[in-house]
DNA sequence: ACATAAACTGATCGATTGATCAAGGTGGCA
DNA sequence: TGCCACCTTGATCAATCGATCAGTTTATGT
């Protein structure tokens, strides 16, 4: 099978090039905030080459989920080879691996942030797409717990977006909270484990 | 003292009409994504009258803040005569007042969530002139409440982040949340009240 | 009734947007 | 070498943007 991963040490392609500055620019100014041109001149390539990789701006956005998310399906993946956990054990592992992720890539949040505000035909898309393959699995796991008395009470999509809230939050608020307190020290990972987990099992 | 306060009855003048009908369409499509002529139409005037009253876009978008954040300064007003209370009922009583606000518009955070994610001169406007008189007494408090052991340890800009995270994302999510779960019951207020509390208080 | 200010509209400006298209460049294979 | 598929560019389109301005309607006070 033949393997589109670029190498690390051969210099980035400009389709690479362009869907890393979309992905930036679209989470910090949003679809309609971001100009084909600001992406193309960051990108340092012409504009219209955007539109020949891609076919529109549309396009555009969609390849930059499908690129966000097929990192976050590697993690996914491995799950698969958990179900022998504890459901303790496989929720904390699915919330750690989203917690790191959150923690290194803030502009994933930023960008389900701008588009779960408003239904629209790229919230749609991302739901059926990619979102859905998360919330299932997590929402069934989160019910399995409430019944043993391990998870505490409450309507799972709200657990669920408790946990997604937090973590999402935290990371992607950065300049915000940079602003208001510049000492602050609360992009800790650990320190967000744990208040996720408090707010999600009873005892603890 | 003359009242500007609207009546009850008269029919909204124009100027009122443009802020709220400014105020949703920022709210769901972002300041770039919202064209004074889409105002305008909303609103039913002329899309010059907007710039009559108010001298440019970026004004629009102030007083639209100005206005939300009015009524919530009402409520924190009533916060000076609670100066007496414990610890614990001044952070709650607080917390019971955003999550009001959040559901009763969940526009505030999602305007919020869009200027928070990057440094930009309306984000330091709003710190400046409305956030930062939310923060600095609240995260005082969480600082009180943790040296008596009421409160759990952690940044207290974390938790007053977390605070925020969870109220305001489980009431402007709807949209999402809808579509992924249709029969969900996440926006029940006790129940956010209840999750919020069980993380930031120790032993409940 | 009249005058004056405030409220409001339609037309229009230059700038920027996403998209299209023809032409130039580049590297690999026959 | 010569061909061909792919990559890349600059020019240009109609549409839309925020903003300005001249002019008309409405409200208010005397």
């Amino acid at each position: 099978m033949r393997t589109m991963t670029k190498s690390k040490h051969t210099a980035p392609s400009a389709r690479e090039r362009i869907l890393k500055t979309a992905k930036s620019r679209f989470a910090t100014a949003g679809f309609d905030g971001t100009s084909t041109r600001q992406i193309a001149e960051d990108a340092d390539v012409a504009q219209s080459l955007l539109l020949y990789h891609f076919k529109s701006k549309d396009a555009i956005w969609r390849a930059v989920m499908d690129m966000l998310f097929g990192f976050a399906d590697q993690i996914a993946d491995d799950d698969i080879a958990l179900s022998e956990l504890s459901i303790e054990d496989q929720l904390m592992f699915g919330i750690r691996a989203f917690v790191d992720l959150c923690a290194e890539d803030p502009d994933l949040h930023r960008l389900m942030t701008l588009e779960g505000r408003t239904q629209s035909d790229r919230l749609t898309w991302l739901i059926e797409n990619h979102l859905r393959r998360y919330f299932e699995p997590t929402r069934s796991l989160i019910m399995q717990g409430q019944q043993t008395g391990l998870v505490r009470q409450g309507d799972p999509t709200m657990l669920y977006y408790s946990i997604i809230a937090i973590a999402g939050t935290i990371f992607s608020f950065e300049p915000e909270m940079t602003l208001l307190d510049p000492g602050n020290k609360a992009q800790d990972r650990e320190q967000v484990l744990n208040l996720i987990r408090s707010m999600l099992f009873n005892d603890r």
